[in-house]
DNA sequence: GCGAAATCATCTGCAAGTAAACAATCTGGG
DNA sequence: CCCAGATTGTTTACTTGCAGATGATTTCGC
């Protein structure tokens, strides 16, 4: 870590052109993993959102289908915490789903203030159409990094979410 | 990557309750990299607005001070493209350095279009204390990784930025 | 030199996420 | 049973980053 160490500003504006200003985001993306982070991350949600351009369900809507496939009908709590998606944006993508036919808003059974958010048949086709995107959506994002090294990636960001 | 296959919705809705509906973000954290890592940079990113909330200058504040006083006096449009700032921020983020009286836009000498964005000398002590504030902040938002670990993500997201 | 195109800083509108308030409903203490 | 507090879904307001339009200025082609 001491290949670019922080270079406290000892005397402020002394130093002429100490650092080549045309590649100075590269040494900021050194230093500073938090900026780098968040910059990459903007990178990914953009290639994503063109990759996304044509289909008809967002990355939101095409999560919950998802979870609602794996374990069944859920509350929009439920989904909003397990999707890490807020409860209020939950709410216009349960809406548009349920737009699309793809879920109904159906009554939890034992608590009247829940839906039991229901998968239609409908869905399932979608779901996997969605699905069989994917990979070709993690290429485009994660293009420049090999398969160890998005495994690597994936258990390091997993530490971050203190996720087993 | 074996761990958990993609589980494909050969009978959408059919599985009862396959999956542990409680740690359902864990699973998907694992196959999905892009959303494990919008979601772990959400978290860092607040975690830093967190250790910010008393001080003076934003993380984007900071970064300009930061890029001034290494590189020398820039236009707005070279803090906008290095800090990947975009310009339309960037004129706020500089209003309220000027505000503060951390810099000053002076005309560039060859270019009346673009200004040249110079600290004062109020802004050193400022810049100090930021700088003096960054490994507390990335304690905060990288406790759960070792030193290594940081220098890995650090490595891996450095790729997908596209930087040497 | 002169006009077209590009560039810089700025402003406005827009999309998305967050926080807070709200009504309906459930839960628990008395 | 009854009431205070918590929870669920929803709406609204606020903040933030981004795309596009604008005016001033520079640069390039002729």
């Amino acid at each position: 870590m001491t290949a670019t160490p922080p270079s406290r500003p000892a005397s402020p504006g002394r130093q002429p052109e100490a650092v080549d200003r045309d590649r100075y985001f590269s040494r900021l993306a050194q230093e500073r993993p938090d900026i780098a982070m968040c910059r990459a991350t903007t990178l990914v949600a953009r290639s994503i959102d063109e990759e996304l351009a044509g289909h008809r369900l967002t990355v939101a809507q095409h999560l919950v289908l998802k979870m609602l496939n794996d374990v069944g009908p859920c509350s929009q709590q439920e989904l909003s915490a397990q999707l890490r998606i807020d409860r209020s944006v939950m709410v216009g993508c349960i809406d548009g789903l349920e737009d699309s036919g793809l879920v109904r808003r159906e009554r939890h059974p034992r608590d009247r203030r829940a839906y039991a958010v229901t998968l239609t048949p409908e869905a399932g086709p979608a779901l996997v159409e969605a699905e069989d995107g994917v990979p070709r959506l993690l290429d485009r994002a994660f293009g420049t990094l090999t398969a160890a090294e998005r495994r690597t990636l994936t258990r390091l960001v997993g530490k971050i979410l203190d996720v087993s």
